[in-house]
RNA sequence: GCCCACAUAGCUCAGGCGGUAGAGCACUUCCUUGGUAAGGAAGAGGUCAUGAGUUCAAGUCUCAUUGUGGGCUCCA
């Protein structure tokens, strides 16, 4: 038969195996590269017989990703091999490969540590050096079930029952039989560079209900390279930890001991978040939103109302003042709801647009706090707008335009991702779909791209959420855009219509940045801690050489600060350098030398930091670039930077 | 909440087999007035997270509590 490979027609002889064809067809270079292939797109081990009705055969290269892929889970075999050579009685459960690695779940008598990585790796070593073929059995579920109630292996048993097809497949590589799909690479040998990294506590089916497992992570590569280079990355996001950072240039602190998962803003983290407020405020009226805010606690009732006693108590607080029961607000809209109902809205008043910075409190569990990225006590840049149907589209592009220019101001690339209708749900489907065609005609209307999440919208309506990439390439989940049609019902919110009848308005729930504190943290790790200059505490600080430049440097740090500009003087009786080396730790963007030449010259030598020297510049120079710098990201949007 | 690890000075960390606590940085004082990443000296600073237990004796061993860190399906 002919087959393409590569975009080269070869006659295959029916029977060969797939490594055979494409040993055939590729370079002796690039076959010892192949660690699969795919035959009409179906995925198959190089030992498969290249199947009857193949026109394409792929190489699958072991530097793809899907060789990475593959790869990973081959060592995930490798591993659990390794743990049962020095663990007899352990039992294995699942081990996929995953976006960075690939992790093994086991059970065993006692849970894994650390220490014992060290000891695992080195019999992976040997299996690895040992190049054990991967080898490849189907059979019937019967049998399967049978092989592994006849090992002992009672999760193994579980998953085979619970898979659809008649028969399933098993691959054996040296001493270990697992349960498989497939396809795997040739042999143990392939697997070249790969890392034990950590153990962890994981449920079986990932249910609390169910037994805790010992899961071990580690990651592989198709060359030590690779893999070196990961290992940095990881020590790179080590560098940029906003906990860390947080501390070395004291922006925030948790005192665990008073308020566990709650923020204390230190001076120059309370400075940045302000800024960052205040701009968030004007930006917002600027856009027609107004700015409102409501109570910390509510009565229980309302609560009851609102839908939250029922579905979201468990993360709520309450206590009882004069006898009556009162909830901590852990979100904002119950609030917007009032304030929309102390008049009789006419169709002419909407949309409303009511924005809050509101603090909010959730009990999220202990397990899961971590420092400013998961918190109890948190800002949300909170807005409901409520709007007639036929607006909604309209404001959604609003919604958008917002997110746009706010994630371009920072820097971050984002995507988007649409959610429908849950199974769970409520309203009609012609709300759903008129609500939903809102949504993908307002994303497309600004021209971006987006992807549908199927059935994975709240309950109450769907949903846009965006997700943005840090400058490692991190994903996180900031803004979103959700349509309720549960609230205003509840509340029985209307509107005077044309027609002078009463209508029910459509709702809008939008946070843009999220959490604040959360914000804060990704911003820090996104910059390394070297925030752009129109949000940075410090701007500048001048250093005197020796204290006869004291008068000179207050006055000029006074002369800058009159001019809007956060500037400190450092005359702290130290040498140059080592002034020089705490403004650069704390990562100050303009560094200011005051010594006799420039007293006398009246001036300043600025020193960026990066290292990069400017030589004497004016005050009014100085005063003048750090404007500019903080102009700078604002271009790239439709805003503006103000500094009053 | 659950699993593992961890909790010692403001910060970063040492403290063999149980015998009354140590460094660097920061802080205070003094000397030093030094030109772009750490000048020198002295001093002060700790109920070893909290509470029990074992022991003649606990930072060290045991248990509990609180908190922190890594995780808790990316479905063979």
């Amino acid at each position: 038969m002919n087959v393409t490979i590569e975009g080269q027609v070869f006659d295959v002889q029916s029977g060969v195996s797939c490594r055979d064809a494409l040993k055939g067809a590729l370079s002796g270079k690039k076959f010892k590269n192949v660690v699969a292939c795919r035959c009409n797109g179906t995925p198959l081990d190089l030992t498969a017989t290249v199947p009857a009705d193949t026109t394409t055969i792929e190489p699958v290269f072991a530097d793809s990703p899907e060789g990475i892929e593959l790869i990973r889970h081959s060592a995930a075999h490798i591993m659990a091999e390794a743990v049962q050579k020095l663990f007899p009685g352990v039992k294995v459960t699942i081990g996929p490969a995953i976006d960075s690695g690939f992790y093994y779940d086991f059970d065993y008598e006692r849970p894994f540590s650390v220490d014992d990585l060290e000891a695992i790796e080195a019999e992976m070593q040997k299996i690895v050096a040992a190049a054990h073929p991967f080898t490849r059995t189907e059979m019937t579920k019967d049998e399967a079930v049978a092989l592994f109630e006849g090992m002992g292996e009672t999760y193994k048993v579980e998953i085979v029952r619970d898979i659809p097809a008649d028969t399933v497949s098993v691959y054996r590589s040296g001493d270990f039989v697992d349960l498989c799909r497939g396809p795997h690479i040739p042999d143990t040998s392939f697997v070249k560079a790969f890392k034990l990294l950590s153990v962890a506590g994981a449920y079986w089916r990932g249910d609390e209900k169910n037994r805790m497992l010992s899961r071990v992570y580690g990651t592989a590569f198709a060359d030590p390279k690779a893999l070196k280079d990961h290992l940095h990355q990881i020590e790179e996001a080590k560098r940029r930890d906003h906990r860390k950072l947080g501390q070395q240039l004291d922006l925030f602190a948790f005192h665990e001991d008073v308020a566990p998962g709650m923020v204390y803003w230190h001076p120059k983290g309370m400075l940045l978040r302000t800024i960052l407020e205040d701009f968030l405020r004007k930006e917002h009226l600027k856009r027609g939103y107004e700015l409102v805010q409501g109570p910390q606690l509510l009565r229980r009732e309302v609560w009851e109302k609102s839908g939250h006693y029922d579905n979201y108590r468990e993360n709520m607080y309450f206590t009882v003042i004069d006898d009556n029961a009162y909830g901590v607000k852990p979100m904002n809209c119950v609030s917007h709801m009032l304030i929309y109902k102390s008049h009789l809205r006419s169709y002419r008043d909407l949309p409303r647009r009511m924005f809050e910075l509101g603090v909010v409190h959730r009990h999220e569990k202990s397990g899961v706090l971590h420092g400013l990225l998961r918190v109890r006590q948190f800002t949300q840049d909170d807005a409901h707008i409520l709007c007639r149907p036929d607006q909604l589209e309209a404001e959604i592009i609003g919604v958008i335009a917002l997110v746009r220019d706010l994630m371009g101001l920072f820097g971050f690339d984002y995507r988007i991702v649409i959610s429908t209708r849950p199974e769970k749900s409520i309203g009609s489907d012609e709300d759903w779909d008129r609500a939903t065609n809102a949504l993908i005609g307002a994303v497309a209307t600004a021209g971006l791209s987006y992807t549908i999440n199927e059935g994975d919208g709240a309950f109450y309506g769907p949903k846009i959420d965006i997700k943005v990439t840090d400058a490692i390439g991190r994903e996180w989940q900031l803004s979103t855009i959700q349509v309720d049609f549960t609230l205003p019902d509840r509340f029985d919110l209307v509107y005077i219509g044309q027609d002078g009848e009463r209508h029910r308005p459509v709702m809008v729930h939008r946070a843009i940045l999220g959490s604040l504190e959360r914000f804060i943290g990704v911003l820090t790790e996104h910059f390394a801690g070297a925030f752009p200059t129109w949000i940075v505490p410090v701007q500048a600080r001048l250093l005197t050489v020796t204290d006869a430049q004291n008068d000179f440097a207050m006055g000029a740090r006074d002369q800058l600060v009159a001019a809007g500009l956060r500037v400190e003087a450092d005359t702290r009786n130290e040498k140059l350098g080592y002034k020089v080396r705490e403004a650069q730790l704390e990562k100050i963007p303009y560094i200011l030398v005051v010594g006799d030449k420039e007293v006398e010259a009246g001036g300043v030598n600025v020193r960026l930091r990066n290292g990069e020297n400017l030589g004497l510049k004016t005050l009014a120079e100085v005063a003048e670039m750090i404007r500019a710098d903080c102009q700078e990201p604002f271009k790239r949007g439709g805003m503006s930077y103000s500094f009053s």
